[in-house]
DNA sequence: GGTATACTGGATATAAAGGTCCAGATATCC
DNA sequence: GGATATCTGGACCTTTATATCCAGTATACC
């Protein structure tokens, strides 16, 4: 019933867009990167990243500049920044927090499988909780990842 | 930018329309539910629900039988049954196969970014394809799960 | 101060998911 | 064989996520 022939992850397409900028900044700390430039190196639409890029502000996860010389920096570290906080700024994952039937009528095993569905969102929060921008970094001293052969 | 204010799940609606439907079948498997039935007793909207269950139907989980005393049943029993396949009837999981960015200028970072967000959609797809709509299942002889206390 | 650069925020457009409706096809009962 | 029950499939509507556009504002440079 769904394609999902864009986005192509469990995450939403806007929150993806997100961690891209944030990845890319981190690159570079303390450098101001223009929407124009960001969208260029992310594939990010740029009107659209736009948008994005102010959730980002609001959240405090990025500064911006306006003006010439201006753009986006981070705030912080790339090794403080957990993904989960990224996706948070524009598109929370969502949780399983009370039954979508309701009490009253419901089956029991409807409430099982809530609850399994719940697990295993927790155990992604967790993993995003866990990761910092700072892990995705490939530093020069580290080796080169597997990334023609994991994307080819 | 993204409420999520209905679903409130890591998967789609319609994914968990269709686990419902199967969950609800697989607690008297033999008897045939009309989409009535079950759209009362699993809260999803009828007119929806007769989509969804096409798509079950056509998956081969679920056998249609039409005109009076008709409606839906499962065709295996629910322990052979894993909830990867209910999801993948309406709407797989997506994988993330090759770099959303393309090979050329991508950064490598952007790459380790990917790796990660796909290991985590793995790790989901593993724990949906190891359970079983038999193991939502609460037996007789089981004790009553927690089901007030996670819900209300 | 004028000009160019760049973010901000609101209005609007497009695409996809979710949802409805109804005529048609089968099946059962009497 | 008529009446009723029920799934099937196509057309259509609604809502949400994604994406675009543009006027406004702040900043830097000369």
């Amino acid at each position: 019933m769904n394609t999902r022939g864009e986005n192509g992850s469990i995450i939403s397409q806007t929150g993806e867009y997100a961690l891209r900028a944030i990845v890319f900044l981190a690159m570079d700390p303390g450098i101001a990167y223009t929407t124009l430039q960001i969208s260029v190196a992310t594939k990010v639409p740029g009107a659209y990243l736009s948008k994005v890029m102010q959730a980002l502000v609001r959240a405090g996860l990025v500064q911006s500049q306006r003006g010439f010389g201006g753009g986006f920096l981070l705030t912080r570290s790339p090794d403080s920044i957990a993904l989960l906080e990224v996706l948070d700024a524009v598109d929370p994952i969502p949780r399983i927090r009370s039954c979508p039937l309701g009490l009253e009528s419901h089956g029991i095993n409807l409430c099982a499988l809530h609850k399994k569905l719940d697990d295993a969102t927790a155990t992604i929060e967790t993993v995003f909780r866990e990761t910092t921008i700072g892990d995705l970094l490939v530093r020069p001293t580290q080796s080169i990842p597997l990334c023609n052969a994991s994307q080819q």
